[in-house]
DNA sequence: GCGGTTTGGTCAGCATGGTTGGCGTTTCTC
DNA sequence: GAGAAACGCCAACCATGCTGACCAAACCGC
């Protein structure tokens, strides 16, 4: 038989009668496919909207990246940007000196080191930036609202699982200089 | 003054002294923006394990996402398979056709409709699949079981709040499967 | 102050995976 | 039998990743 029947993911599952694992049901293999489709799905619903404000002004995601964290870190350098998105110099190179050439991002000559470019939103930059924020503001609002405090405190950890040490790190470090 | 000073994305937070929203702290636009993060980041964590085996065999997430479509819903036709993905008859050709090809995918004509070609995993489909899922289980596992079950409930409900009206119905319809 | 390292910019070339528009075949449906 | 639907394929274009190479400016250790 060349295809998976239906119910075969559900065979690797742990039986569910097995009185140790009764509080393990949510680490069963059909839960996990599910989150792919959840993954799928919700990430998908979460880039949409400003991927179309974006389509309008000619640029993509990667425009919208840069924007998000030079916002979110003003006078970031150019390699600490590069280490939080993970791409190279020259794919970055590509969508910051337009945003830089349109006005949106600002460059500053470091003060202890001059050899950095530190990063900063224009005012257009960042009244772009909000735009693009507040249209995924509307999908995120709806879903925490919906889900509620609670589920919004566990949709935390388990996004905060997902990462790697390096996003954790940055997610660790932003909510530090929130709190200061 | 040409950059947002660190305090600028705290001060659209409603006051936290209001009475009324002393349940809505969640709500806020810090938290909101820290989603962004744990999106981005938590998204990332997720695709990287797949996508370094997929390299190894010169395929990308794109072919992922087909493998995994057509593994979760054995004999899918083309067009459903479109909408799910979201994205045009030509781009996933490009995609369908090389994994058709090299025996990873399998197609056969509808029975009640011979214009449709129904979508299998071949074995070799289904083996390929699943070292792919393999990969993101252990993410997946680790998340999950760091968080706990309350948390995952909250992230599902979550993530459902975040997709749009198709990915919501999809993910309904996969549930229902499971649950007959 | 000189040499090596680090930060950043840039050029050329390539691959993947999206897009649009158009065209053709088979099959279904009225 | 006509029109619509499901699918395949062609050409062309674009966005965004990649590698490798090379360059300039600034920093740092000796």
């Amino acid at each position: 038989m060349l295809t998976k029947p239906p119910g075969m993911a559900a065979m690797s599952d742990p039986p569910r009668s097995a009185p140790a694992a009764r509080d393990l049901l949510f680490l069963r293999e059909s839960e996990l496919r599910l989150a792919q489709d959840l993954l799928f799905f919700g990430y998908r619903g979460f880039t949409t909207p400003p991927d179309r404000l974006l389509a309008e002004l000619g640029m993509g995601r990667a425009h919208h990246r840069v924007l998000h964290f030079v916002g979110r870190r003003p006078g970031i350098t150019v390699g600490d940007l590069l280490g939080i998105l993970g791409i190279t110099k020259q794919s970055l190179g590509r969508v910051l000196q337009p945003l830089i050439a349109q006005g949106y991002i600002h460059q500053q000559p470091g003060r202890l080191d001059k050899r950095q470019r530190l990063l900063f939103l224009t005012e257009k930059g960042a009244a772009l930036e909000r735009r693009l924020f507040e249209s995924q503001k509307e999908v995120l609002l709806r879903a925490y609202r919906e889900a509620g405090p609670t589920a919004v405190e566990g949709f935390r950890r388990v996004m905060r699982g997902l990462m790697d040490e390096a996003g954790r790190a940055e997610v660790e470090r932003m909510e530090r200089a929130l709190r200061s």
